[in-house]
DNA sequence: CTGAAAGCGCTTACAG
DNA sequence: CTGAAAGCGCTTACAG
């Protein structure tokens, strides 16, 4: 075409306007980029400016909407920047995170995000120490020093217990994930200290399922609630996928919800919609959460060196919702 | 460290055993790599062979459940060939596809699997005469010539109108996106053949929402079922964001679903098992689908230019589920 | 058997 | 004001 690569990236590029190349031919140039479909292979730009404008996002479960719908509002955002997103899953597995790290490291991310799964502390401390932008979201690790966007899951808790108290329960379930994760065990902590204040905690309360095992776990602890000695009259349900499968198994027991127990969930399903009775739930600010994690991120990229040191906790507050119209 | 390049990279990639380099060598450096957790640049490595491994897939919501778990047999799917899958998400806007395209493309992926949108025609020929590797799932365009993994629509919806029928049925209602897209044709077409076999179809019974305006459409549409002249006793359901919208306004009329009026819904959704009745659904070959598109996308990837003309359409049956236990 | 060199497609510092 | 050249980090064909 008769100029040069180099040419053809100017003006592309728009740096053009710094009086290196003449109107006309920059005007052919982008006549002919555009005639013929050129797109500026992003592979060895990305090797030549040291930055690939993506960011490498881990999931623990693609398919569970909390976090499709968070992925969703990642990209979104990222987007915004002008940031690619790859997205990855782990299904809840140390090993698998590892791997997903090493592969986004070798496509050269600029930064990542990453919902950390159960025992994946010593890859996250690999990765804080190779110095890349990082941001934890929903779950966090408290001795690894990173930025994390999180909800008040203590306060979260602490409120839904409080709210089946107020409604008149005296011996109040708690159903949660067997977990080493401090999300996990600050809603446990929401939930003891509001019992415990009115000295109504007891440990037989207590339900640890696991994830791996959750229809059946879910279903024995049912079916103990039921014949437990005192009667149970509230439950507050930890996640959305404890909270249906839980309200499928008190149905299952002919358990009339909202009268015999009173429950509290965390997360809206649309099931909810289907029942003759209001479910009160923690609405967490999914939305939020997102874009907080990719400006935190993008922030950190840009910002990189200057202040390396500032680390930030982003505790977003969540929302019991014990009216739902619509 | 003493040694080339060169040497590293055959070393890595298992090269060395065709007697190249020494094993005291060969060990030495595989021993220093892991300690200092060394990583090829993925980039420079995909310029240089002209591969990235990666493949673009773009779907049109990723929030949507339906979608996810797509998103997730194929991401393991693609795994096991050591592909990493790039998602990118249109919210249904083909302009959006066009882009996500093009974004794709300049990130070099090896191919493309897409749901693609309504009127996004246009950007699925320029892709397929771009020769790139492309596989359609769950949608496809009749006149662009792709390979294309999709469900048999027009039998699951002729059935699912069958089977309400055959359970006594006399006036049933079809609930569909208004879209010119071929899936949504054929399952209108499904419904339509079933009843005008028996002399029951008739245009009344046809509701068209709009995407953009679900909620909306759908609650009108049920009023105006409920005063229609000629009594509906019937409902098919074509999609699951649909079924769920449906299902709670039937409730809101204090319809007593499967007794004044029967329906069939599309895909499951964990509300059913909230009801104390048992909801038919056409269950979707998910796994299947996602699977079978990267396999398909892998051998065109691998035997490129053998036998282009070869093109799939893979037709996978969907199932009606019309006693579920569990 | 091994090392040096070329080249993937860009961007940018530099020489003319 | 413009063109040629270097270099990002790999892989592989080639010379020694």
């Amino acid at each position: 075409m008769g100029v040069s690569t180099a040419t053809v990236s100017l003006v592309l590029s728009g740096k053009a306007a710094e009086g290196r190349v003449g109107k006309e031919i920059s005007e052919k140039i982008r006549e002919t980029a555009k005639s013929m479909n050129y797109l500026p292979n992003g592979l060895a730009r990305s090797l030549r400016i040291g930055r690939s404008q993506t960011i490498g996002l881990i999931v623990a479960d693609i398919s569970n909407p909390f976090f499709g719908t968070l992925s969703l509002y990642i990209q979104e955002e990222a987007e915004k920047f002008g940031y690619t997103v790859i997205i990855a899953n782990t299904n809840e597995s140390s090993t698998k995170m590892g791997e997903m790290i090493d592969i986004l490291k070798s496509r050269q991310v600029d930064g990542y995000i990453i919902v950390p799964t159960e025992d994946g502390d010593s890859y996250i401390t690999q990765l804080v120490e190779s110095n890349k932008p990082l941001v934890l979201v929903d779950r966090y690790f408290p001795n690894i020093q990173t930025n994390n966007v999180i909800i008040d899951n203590y306060r979260a808790s602490y409120d839904a217990t409080r709210s089946l108290l107020n409604n008149g329960c005296k011996h109040i379930c708690l159903f949660m994930y067997k977990s080493k994760l401090q999300h996990m065990i600050e809603r446990k902590k929401g939930y003891h200290d509001a019992l415990a204040e009115v000295n109504r905690f007891d440990e037989e309360f207590l339900f640890e399922i696991n994830y791996a095992n959750i229809a059946e776990d879910i279903a024995s602890s049912v079916k103990k609630i039921v014949s437990m000695k005192k009667t149970i009259d509230g439950i507050f349900f930890t996640t959305n996928s404890i909270s249906i499968i839980g309200i499928k198994e008190l149905l299952n027991h002919g358990i009339e919800i909202q009268k015999q127990i009173q429950i509290v969930c965390f997360d809206k399903s649309d099931a909810f919609d289907f029942m003759n009775i209001t479910i009160p739930y923690v609405r967490q600010p999914v939305a939020k959460m997102g874009r907080t994690s990719v400006d935190l991120l993008i922030d950190q990229i840009t910002n990189h060196g200057d202040n390396e040191a500032d680390l930030i906790m982003c505790k977003l507050s969540a929302k019991l919702i014990e009216y739902q119209d619509n």
